[in-house]
RNA sequence: CGGAGCGUAGCGCAGUCUGGUAGCGCACCACGCUGGGGGUGUGGGGGUCGUGGGUUCAAAUCCCGCCGCUCCGACCA
């Protein structure tokens, strides 16, 4: 993509209202922009790396035998009427009536609607278990929205809901999203921590949040330090079940089993909710399928979240520095910035034009700096949207063939040879 | 919802107390000089001063209502 086509207002003051870095960050960096209070726009370049995070979570959901289905923003009341929680679930679900005066709401949530899809469908227990997630903006009215879009009121998220026949499918449920949680996670750089959790309005019995590690985190949490040891594959229920971590709300100095000298502690950014709250909803829905016997059993439930567009946040906050956000290479807006440091000089802008040619070719996300610009002011703008490798070419290199190759994580930069610059980010 | 602020050009702000030609920096446009980390000179464009009412010869400025946004708290993916 050239600059010179592209939309990214990048902004070189720090809008008043940014409190934290990754809000600061996202508004300078031209990725979102406020529409009102806590309701963002994408802008392209944000919107990439949505798409991103997107792509990664629908990769593991699949992965771990879930069906990727499309349910509606707005729901009718009704069906929170049968589960009881359109009374309960009070000022945070935005409630509005249609032209016929009939109640409707901006759905926070889908138990309701994906139970009653099972409902009506599934009714043996040949069927099970099934898996089905969704991908879609949902809308909690928050009280205070804040910190851009990590506390957004409208927010993309991604829920997955199973259907078990018993308990023991059920954790057979729940231990997958668990291991797909940790794979999603670690593909985007990210070190994620299950803790154990309230399950909130939701309702159930067996929750862990996944929070991530920065030291920015709304919430603190504690743990025991044999946490930092356990291997990906070793994060199942029973070491979850035997290893304490909590967050700050519902951390028990009293209760705590872990001797206070050795419990650690750490901000971390909530970036995913997993449940299980057996027949909470299949009951009322009756959502009931045969068993064996011909016996009508109602599903065991359980529902898991990420939060995608919270994700975006989440990421910045873990990785930035003073001059802008340094993006993991999974979730990058574009994987190289090519920098023109003058496009006046013919032989400068004939090399970079070869070398955008040569990385589109193969397939190569890259971003073009094509203005006439001062080559200070793109530098600063590379580093402010922070794509993993910049290469950046002058009359000085260009005259040998030569540019220059940044890496935004570690700052390192070496002069290389046009061909092994490629080589090196193909 | 309690407490505290703010609303003046795209962004950051001054001007409001003490009423009298609407300003500054950045950004933007034109031209020149420059050219490897937000360069520089000259010229230029852009404003219902959030909104409705009131007071006054005169309101960004004083008074009243409304709207919006932000921060602290309780609440949360």
């Amino acid at each position: 993509m050239r600059l010179t086509q592209y939309f990214l207002p990048t902004l070189k003051e720090t809008p008043a209202d940014a409190q934290i870095a990754s809000h600061r960050l996202m508004l300078r960096a031209g990725m979102v922009t406020q529409v009102t209070s806590g309701i963002y726009s994408w802008l392209p370049l944000g919107l990439r790396v949505l798409q991103k995070i997107q792509q990664i979570v629908r990769e593991e959901q699949d992965r771990a035998q879930s069906l990727e289905v499309l349910m509606p923003t707005i729901q009718p009341a009704e069906l929170w009427h049968t589960s009881g929680r359109y009374e309960d679930y009070g000022k945070e679900m935005l409630r509005i009536k249609d032209r016929h005066d009939r109640e409707m709401l901006y759905g926070p949530t889908a138990e309701e609607v994906i139970t009653d899809i099972f409902a009506r469908f599934i009714k043996s227990y040949k069927d099970l278990p099934k898996r089905f997630y969704n991908i879609q903006w949902k809308f909690r009215d928050e009280i205070r929205p804040r910190f851009g879009v990590m506390r957004g009121r409208e927010f993309l998220m991604k829920d997955n809901y199973s259907f078990d026949l018993d308990m023991e499918g059920a954790k057979k449920s729940y231990q997958a999203m668990l291991d797909a949680y940790v794979k999603t996670f670690k593909r985007m750089g990210l070190t994620a921590i299950p803790v154990r959790a309230e399950s909130g309005a939701i309702g159930g019995a067996m929750s862990h949040e996944f929070q991530i590690l920065a030291e920015t985190g709304e919430s603190e949490i504690f743990y025991d330090p044999a946490y930092d040891e356990l291997k990906d594959d070793e994060i199942n229920l029973e070491n979850l079940q035997r290893l304490y971590a909590a967050s700050d709300e519902i951390h028990d100095e009293a209760n705590c089993p872990v001797d206070p000298k050795t419990l650690k502690t750490a901000r971390g950014i909530e970036v995913g909710h997993i449940f299980n709250f057996g027949t909470k909803y299949s009951i009322p829905f009756g959502a009931l399928v045969s068993g064996p016997d011909g016996d009508q059993i109602p599903v065991q439930m359980g529902s898991y979240g990420i939060g995608i567009s919270r994700l975006v946040g989440a990421i910045i906050e873990a990785f930035h520095d003073e001059s802008g956000i340094k993006w993991p290479e999974s979730v990058a807006p574009f994987k190289v910035g090519l920098i023109n440091i003058r496009v006046s000089d013919s032989a400068c802008t004939a090399l970079c034009d070869d070398i955008y040619a040569q990385l589109l070719n193969a397939g190569v996300e890259v971003l073009y700096d094509d203005r006439d610009k001062g080559a200070g002011a793109k530098f600063a703008d590379m580093d402010l949207i922070g794509l993993p490798w910049q290469m950046a070419v002058g009359p000085r290199g260009a005259a040998q063939g030569q540019v220059e190759l940044k890496n935004r994580h570690t700052g390192e930069k070496i002069e290389l040879q046009m061909a092994d610059a490629l080589k090196k980010v193909a």
